[in-house]
DNA sequence: CGGTAATTCGTTTTT
DNA sequence: CGAATTACCG
C-alpha cells in the first residue's frame, strides 16, 4: 500500500495528523470531522510507510463498536488485520493485561467479571453481614460511591496515605469490605479492570517496563471522556517521551458523571509541552443550519476552547421545531413526519429518535407500533441484561468459577428446585463464618443436615459438578444448550406457555445462536489459546454494551439516548423532549458544570444529523402517572432564529382533535384516550373499506386476535400491507 | 418453600 | 403509572 493511497482524500489538517507520528499529538476533532478516518489512516501509515511493527501499536477506544469500526477500516487499508496490533476498549485491553499479569497482585488469573447487578448484590450481601439496614444505607448509593472512588483511582489501601475518602469513614470501610468480598469470589467489577491494571503497573515496574517497551505508539480515541484512572493508565504506558496521539473534542465531553475529567484534554498541552496540535474543523456530515445551530448552543459554555467548525454543505433545510401539547402528541407528530419523509423516498433506517432518558422511548415505541413501523431500541433493557439471558450466563459463570457467589445465588433456585431463601441464608451464614464460598457453604449445610432440602441441595451440587465435564474443550454453544436442557430452564418456560415465556425462549434461542457465532468466529484461535473457549466467551459478553451489537438495519427507525448516539450519524434526527427538567435534566440544572455538560450533550445530539434536524417539546408530560407542565428547553432559545423554523402539524391540528384549535383555543386539553373505532367489540368485517389518517384508504383483509389486542391486516391502496392494532389505529369506516 | 398480593419506589446518562 | 421488592398465606 502506497503513501498516496493512505493519504488519498484527506484534507491538509487530516494529513498532518496522520503524518505527525513522533512525539505527543493532540488532535482536536470536531463533530463529523473524519476523526475515525484519521485514526485508521494513521495506523496504516505507521505500519506501511514508517515500517513500524504492528505489535508496537496500541489503539484504545471507549466502545467495542468504535473499536470494531476501526478494525474494519484498518483491515481495508492493510488488506487484513495484523494479529499483533492491540486495538480495543480500555476495558478489554485491561482484561487482556490482567489475564496475564494479575498474579503479580496476588490474585488468580481465573477471575470473573461482575456487572453492575452483581456488584449491587455484593453490596447487599455485605450490608447483611455487617447487620446494616439497607433502608438506612442505600446499597445503590454505596455502590455508586465506590464506583466514583474507583474512577478517581482510589483503592481502599490508599486510605491511610491520602485524604481522598474525605471523612466518609463508613463508606470507606464498606469499600474495603466490598473489595474483600469480590476477591473472595475471585471477581473483578468494571472499575477494577482499570484500577487494578494501574495498580499493577505501579507496583511492578518490571511489568510496566515490558508493556512500555512494547507499545511505542499509542492512540487514544475520545480522550475528552477519559477519567482519572484512564488518564493514569495512558500516562504510565506512554511514559516521558511518548509517541502518544490523543483524539477528542472538548465540546463532546459528556461523561463527567462517570468520572470523566474534561481537563485531561484541555491540559494535554500542559502535560506535554512539546505536543503538536492539530485542529480538524471541517465538518463533512451536516448542513449549514444544523452545524451553525448546534455551534451556537455550545458557544454559551464558558471556559471553552474555541474552535470554529465549518461545512461546505451550505444549503439545506432549517432546523425544525415543533411544540406539542403533550408527550403523546409529540410522539404522534414525530411518527407522522417520519412517514412523510419515507413517502418522500427516505428509508426508515435513515431516521433516529434521540432522547435524554431511556424511559422516554416508551411513547415513541407505542406510536411506531401503531403504524407497524419497524424500530430498534438501543440501550434500555440490553439483551445480555434480560433476566433469562443473565440466568443462563450465570450457569456458565458458575461452571467456570465455583466461587462466583452472585452467579450461584442467581440460579440456585431457577427454575424452582426447592432450595429457597432460608436454605440460602443458612449456607451464606456458614460461608461468612468459615470464609467459604457460597457453594462450599451449601455443601457444608447439605452434608451436616438430613432431610428433603439437604438431599435437593446435594443433588443440585452433584449436577453442577457433572456439568463441569467438558467445559474446557466443548464449543460454547454446546455447553449452552446443555445447560438450558439439563437445568430444566427450557422445560419450565415451555410449561408456562405464556407469551412472555415464549419471548424468553426466543431470547435464549438467540443466545445459543450468538454463542455459536462466537465459536465459529473464533474457531481458528481457540485451539491455540491457553484459556478455554468458554472463558474467552464470558470475558467478551461481560464487556459488551448494547450499542456494540447495534447494527443499522435499513428498514428500522433507531431509538436511543443522546449518550448512546455519540459517534453515530443519521440523515434525519429527531431530538425530542426539549424541555426544562428533561433536557437539561433536572438533576444537572443546579450547578453550572452540570448545565454545561447538558449543553454539550445537546450539541452531540444535534450534530448527529446530516440532512434534517427536528427538535420537539411538549407542554404537558405524563410522569409517575400524573401530568406535569413543562416549559421549553433553554437550549431552544439559544439557537438563532436564522437557522430555525417553527412548524405546526397539519394533520395534528385537523381531524384528530375535531378541528379544535389545540394551541390557542384556550385551555382545551387533549385527553389520552384512544379512538375505539371501528367498534368496541373488535368484530371487524373483513373486506370492509377503511380510512386511516396517515396511510389513506384500504381494505381489511384479516382480523387477528380479540378484544383490545385485535390486530387488522389491511391492504392500503397507497402504501400496501400493514398490520395495525385496532386499539390504536384511528380508522374510519368508509 | 413457592406463589400471589400488597406496597413501595423511582428517573439521568454507561464501559 | 409500572417495575420491583417485600409480605403473607397455603
Amino acid at each position: 500500500m502506497s503513501v498516496e493511497s493512505i493519504l488519498e482524500g484527506l484534507n491538509p489538517e487530516q494529513t498532518r495528523a496522520v503524518k505527525t507520528t513522533e512525539g505527543p499529538l493532540l488532535v482536536l476533532a470536531g463533530a463529523g470531522s473524519g476523526k475515525t478516518r484519521v485514526l485508521t489512516s494513521r495506523i496504516a501509515y505507521l505500519i506501511e510507510v514508517c515500517g513500524i511493527p504492528a505489535e508496537s501499536i496500541l489503539a484504545v477506544t471507549f466502545t467495542n463498536k468504535a473499536a470494531g469500526e476501526m478494525r474494519e477500516r484498518v483491515e481495508k487499508h492493510l488488506g487484513g488485520e495484523p494479529r499483533e496490533l492491540w486495538l480495543g476498549t480500555f476495558h478489554s485491553v485491561c482484561v487482556r493485561i490482567l489475564r496475564r499479569e494479575i498474579g503479580h497482585l496476588g490474585r488468580s488469573r481465573g477471575f470473573v467479571i461482575y456487572d453492575e447487578g452483581d456488584s449491587l448484590g455484593v453490596v447487599k450481601e455485605l450490608l447483611k453481614r455487617r447487620s446494616l439496614d439497607p433502608k438506612v444505607h442505600d446499597p445503590k448509593r454505596i455502590r455508586w460511591r465506590i464506583d466514583q472512588w474507583k474512577n478517581a483511582g482510589w483503592l481502599p489501601s490508599h486510605l491511610a496515605q491520602e485524604s481522598g475518602f474525605g471523612g466518609d469513614e463508613l463508606n470507606a470501610d464498606l469499600y474495603a469490605g466490598y473489595q474483600k468480598l469480590l476477591a473472595d469470589s475471585n471477581a473483578l467489577d468494571f472499575g477494577d479492570l482499570l484500577l487494578l491494571t494501574v495498580e499493577l503497573f505501579r507496583r511492578t515496574p518490571k511489568v510496566l517496563a515490558h508493556y512500555r517497551r512494547r507499545w511505542q505508539y499509542i492512540l487514544v480515541d475520545e480522550y475528552q471522556d477519559t477519567n482519572r484512572v484512564q488518564y493514569d493508565l495512558v500516562g504510565l504506558l506512554a511514559g516521558e517521551r511518548a509517541n502518544l496521539c490523543v483524539v477528542g473534542d472538548p465540546d463532546q465531553s459528556i461523561y463527567a458523571w462517570r468520572g470523566a475529567d474534561i481537563r485531561n484534554i484541555l491540559d494535554f498541552e500542559r502535560d506535554h509541552p512539546e505536543a503538536a496540535v492539530v485542529k480538524l474543523e471541517q465538518n463533512y456530515r451536516s448542513t449549514q443550519p444544523i452545524l451553525s445551530g448546534a455551534t451556537a448552543v455550545v458557544k454559551n459554555n464558558a471556559g471553552r476552547k474555541d474552535k470554529e467548525m465549518f461545512t461546505e454543505r451550505s444549503s439545506g433545510a432549517k432546523i425544525a421545531r415543533f411544540d406539542a401539547l403533550n408527550d403523546r402528541e409529540e410522539a404522534q407528530e414525530v411518527v407522522r413526519r417520519i412517514l412523510s419523509s419515507v413517502d418522500g423516498g427516505a428509508s426508515f433506517g435513515a431516521h433516529a429518535i434521540l432522547y435524554r432518558t431511556n424511559n422516554q422511548s416508551r411513547v415513541f415505541e407505542e406510536e411506531l407500533l401503531k403504524y407497524d413501523i419497524a424500530y430498534t431500541v438501543v440501550g434500555g433493557v440490553r439483551f445480555y441484561e434480560r433476566a433469562e439471558v443473565k440466568d443462563a450466563l450465570a450457569y456458565l459463570r458458575l461452571l467456570v468459577n465455583p466461587r462466583d457467589d452472585q452467579a450461584l445465588r442467581r440460579i440456585v433456585n431457577r427454575p424452582a428446585r426447592g432450595i429457597g431463601k432460608t436454605t440460602l441464608d443458612r449456607a451464606s451464614e456458614r460461608a461468612a463464618r468459615g470464609g467459604l464460598s457460597l457453594q462450599e457453604g451449601l455443601l457444608e449445610y447439605a452434608s451436616e443436615s438430613g432431610g428433603r432440602t439437604a438431599a435437593k441441595v446435594r443433588a443440585f451440587l452433584e449436577w453442577i459438578e457433572a456439568m463441569r465435564e467438558g467445559i474446557k474443550t466443548d464449543p460454547v454453544h454446546e455447553i449452552a444448550s446443555r445447560v438450558l436442557e439439563e437445568s430444566g430452564m427450557r422445560r419450565a418456560l415451555e410449561n408456562e406457555a405464556t407469551p412472555e415465556a415464549e419471548s424468553r425462549l426466543g431470547n435464549l434461542a438467540e443466545w445459543v445462536v450468538g454463542a455459536e457465532d462466537f465459536h465459529l468466529a473464533n474457531a481458528e484461535v481457540l485451539g491455540s489459546e491457553e484459556r478455554s473457549g468458554l472463558e474467552i466467551y464470558l470475558d467478551q459478553v461481560a464487556l459488551i454494551a448494547d450499542l456494540d451489537n447495534y447494527r443499522e438495519r435499513a428498514e428500522c427507525v433507531s431509538l436511543m439516548t443522546v449518550h448512546s448516539s455519540k459517534g453515530l450519524e443519521f440523515p434525519h434526527i429527531f431530538l425530542v423532549g426539549m424541555e426544562e427538567g428533561i433536557f437539561p435534566h433536572a438533576s444537572a440544572m443546579s450547578d453550572e458544570d452540570g448545565l454545561e455538560e447538558e449543553r454539550r450533550l445537546c450539541y452531540v445530539g444535534m450534530t448527529r444529523a446530516m440532512q434534517t434536524l427536528t427538535l420537539t417539546a411538549a407542554d404537558e408530560r405524563r410522569r409517575f402517572g400524573s401530568v406535569n407542565y413543562q416549559s421549553p428547553s433553554r437550549f431552544l432559545d439559544e439557537i438563532p432564529d436564522e437557522w430555525l423554523e417553527e412548524t405546526t402539524s397539519e394533520a395534528g391540528r385537523r381531524g384528530r382533535y375535531g378541528g379544535r384549535s389545540v394551541r390557542s383555543g384556550g385551555g382545551s386539553s387533549l385527553d389520552y384516550s384512544y379512538s375505539q373505532e371501528p367498534n368496541e367489540s373488535g368484530a371487524v368485517p373483513e373486506g370492509q373499506r377503511v380510512r386511516h389518517a396517515v396511510f389513506g384508504d384500504g381494505t381489511i383483509l384479516q382480523s387477528v386476535g380479540s378484544g383490545t389486542n385485535t390486530k387488522l391486516r389491511i391492504r392500503f391502496d397507497r402504501v400496501g400491507m400493514k398490520t395495525i392494532m385496532v386499539r390504536y389505529a384511528n380508522l374510519d369506516l368508509i
